[in-house]
DNA sequence: GATTTATGAATGAAGG
DNA sequence: CCTTCATTCATAAATC
């Protein structure tokens, strides 16, 4: 049952829109299923509003007493996967940190310049580890990646070889220029990006202040 | 408006099925619109585990159970959720590709070129879905795990460590202890806000699976 | 059907 | 900038 937000992707049927020649797959999905989606999706909201609302209460209160009960939190799930946490050895960026690189990003303001970084760099260390390597790394990959940013078109494949006749369906990355036009398209989602898994490792250490 | 998450409810194309003889309405979204909506949705879910983790932490030690917020334990999808709420669907090579992959790895052409990859593409696609994507991905892991391999088997003499001494061949490696200037200081919950919690109307508790 | 393994994909960093 | 590599994450497949 705890698959069922996304049960539409599964049984949705697959589209083959050969309108201008390549052939284009989509998704479908019922007025049904995307009903479903959106409360789904409202549940979330709403619970984390909650929970946000409460937390904040609950930590001012506590504030007075100075109890520090940041390493408690360590464990319960940031490894969702069971992994060790001390094997980071690269910088990741943390989810608010994100937030700003990909807001400024979004911004198109090309490349920033090397008093920009320093800027940015200065202002993102106030939400995390960060340097000005990592800054001007993550604008070159997310630069180069945004070209090649297509959505792979990653289908099953039930039954092995059929016979497909199909000429490139998947290859709708024509103009990079394009692509870009369209994620603009897509309002406010950086604005929620947070990546998941990684969110853990700030989360747990909720203390504000370490005195 | 809260509506803002389905965005692409807008943006996306209505496709007429006139199949049944009564026409059916479907919304029909991109794979790129799916990702984001999977992404999204992931924020979510993880940032509700988190919040009710460390909500329980806090309860439970501080033991002051003043308020009650039990209610927010209820919900039957949060338990179970997590990022299985969202799954990734991923290619899987049909045994026909895997074959013409192997067999090209075999013959030692190092990388294959970007034109080299659209021709691969354009052949197995006669064997299955795949995109130039998923050809690149296969073959930067198949080399990666390929060198890997090699490596490990080495050791055969005189052994007492064999947990953590499989580094790979290369002496320029960071230093493996894990000195990380201990993750990440203070990440202020309020950090993880997401400037959106509004869209979530018709939802308050949980306890909504349409079982 | 719960765990483990294999492997597709994502991404920070280095090289050119 | 573009490409490549190393590492990690997530999940399909395999195993118990």
């Amino acid at each position: 049952e705890k698959a069922r937000v996304m049960e539409w992707e599964r049984q949705g049927q697959v589209e083959h829109q050969s309108q201008n020649g390549g052939g284009l797959y989509v998704k479908v999905m019922t007025d049904e299923q995307m009903e479903l989606l959106r409360r789904q999706i409202s549940v979330y909201a709403t619970i984390c509003e909650q929970l946000v609302e409460m937390h904040k209460a609950i930590t001012t209160q506590q504030d007075l007493a100075g109890m520090r009960l940041g390493s408690l939190y360590c464990d319960p799930f940031m490894t969702s996967a069971g992994h060790k946490i001390t094997s980071r050895q690269r910088w990741t960026p943390t989810p608010v940190q994100l937030q700003i690189l990909e807001q400024i990003f979004d911004q198109g303001n090309g490349t920033p310049s090397k008093q920009k970084i320093k800027e940015m760099t200065n202002e993102l260390t106030q939400h995390g580890p960060i340097s000005e390597t990592n800054v001007y790394n993550w604008f070159q990959n997310r630069r180069a990646r945004s070209k090649r940013k297509q959505s792979v078109p990653v289908q099953n494949n039930a039954e092995s070889e059929v016979e497909t006749d199909v000429e490139s369906p998947k290859e709708k990355k024509t103009k990079p220029e394009d692509i870009q036009s369209f994620e603009n398209s897509a309002p406010r989602a950086e604005n929620m990006y947070f990546q998941g898994p990684e969110m853990g490792t700030e989360m747990h250490c909720l203390d504000t202040q370490p005195n």
